[in-house]
DNA sequence: AAGAATGTTACATG
DNA sequence: ACATGTAACATTCT
């Protein structure tokens, strides 16, 4: 669930709460599968009384900056959250990890469906280095957006969501950027015009920055959902246009949001305006 | 109660 | 080599 939006979210909420510079004094680890890159009780030692000395993000990947060298990197795959726990709080059974820090507080890692992965990298590179380029960063121009469309020929929407192409997207702010773009899911990638790329480029951008502006997308009320610390929802949902709006007027044309499926995902679009 | 769900990846098929 | 399709991961929601 957490793309872009709702991850840098999270990484800002992380960085407001005074986790810098304070230091890891234990680690519990309940479902094994969430650590990616060792043997659970490795990762414990090595991450036992490490300082975290920042906190970012690259693509999806939340990336907490160690002391001695090494940089944890935590994929929230679909529905892991985290939560800051005040001293002898209980974790509920979705907590599958949890960080003591040295003022008493957790760092407690909920992951409902056991999608989410911890990987503590010597080399960063090894894991974050097939990322492509981040849609916000300032050297992410049409033109290089456009030299990349055109050297392979991929329907929109899967390539959008390959993480190697561009890193950051998913299924929500793909279908936004897309309508925003005029552009249908399925048109192959290197058919489109300048302009259209100009287009789509400004498109995926702009949907970006209104998600975090809105502190990311929060659907619906149920647990399997995002939500950043302190369980704070994100108010972006009210601005979609055609996500998980199948049937309603598109709000260009008037003319009805369609579902369809695009490689296993789910896909709202306009047929009326996306070409 | 069957089917779908906002992510990723390994493997299979064309 | 490249594009696309399927299953798998584990659980909750509709």
């Amino acid at each position: 669930m957490p793309e872009l939006p709702e991850v840098q979210t999270i990484v800002d909420d992380l960085n407001a709460i005074g986790l810098i510079g304070r230091s890891i004094v234990q680690v519990e680890v309940f479902w094994p599968a969430a650590i990616a890159t060792s043997p659970p009780a490795v990762f414990c030692r090595r991450i036992r009384g490490q300082t975290i000395e920042s906190i970012g993000r690259r693509g999806k990947f939340v990336l907490f900056r160690l002391h001695s060298g090494p940089i944890l990197a935590v994929h929230l795959r679909m529905t892991g959250r985290f939560q800051m726990a005040a001293k002898g709080g209980h974790p509920c059974r979705h907590v599958h990890v949890v960080l003591k820090i040295d003022d008493g507080r957790s760092l407690w890692f909920h992951d409902t469906r056991k999608f989410g992965r911890f990987y503590l990298l010597d080399h960063p590179q090894a894991v974050l280095g097939s990322l492509g380029p981040e849609p916000l960063a300032p050297h992410f121009t049409a033109e290089l957006l456009a030299g990349r469309m055109a050297r392979q020929r991929r329907q929109l929407k899967p390539l959008l969501l390959d993480q190697t192409f561009m890193a950051g997207l998913g299924n929500i702010y793909v279908d936004e950027a897309l309508w925003a773009a005029r552009l249908h899911p399925l048109r192959r990638s290197d058919t489109l015009s300048a302009g259209q790329i100009r287009a789509l480029h400004g498109a995926i951008r702009r949907v970006l920055r209104q998600g975090l502006k809105h502190a990311g997308t929060t659907l619906g009320k149920g647990q399997s959902n995002f939500y950043s610390l302190g369980d704070a929802r994100g108010g972006n949902d009210a601005h979609l246009k055609v996500f998980r709006r199948t049937g309603e007027a598109c709000p260009r044309c008037r003319s009805p949001i369609v579902r369809i499926v695009v490689g296993q995902r789910s896909t709202h679009l306009c047929e009326r305006c996306q070409t």
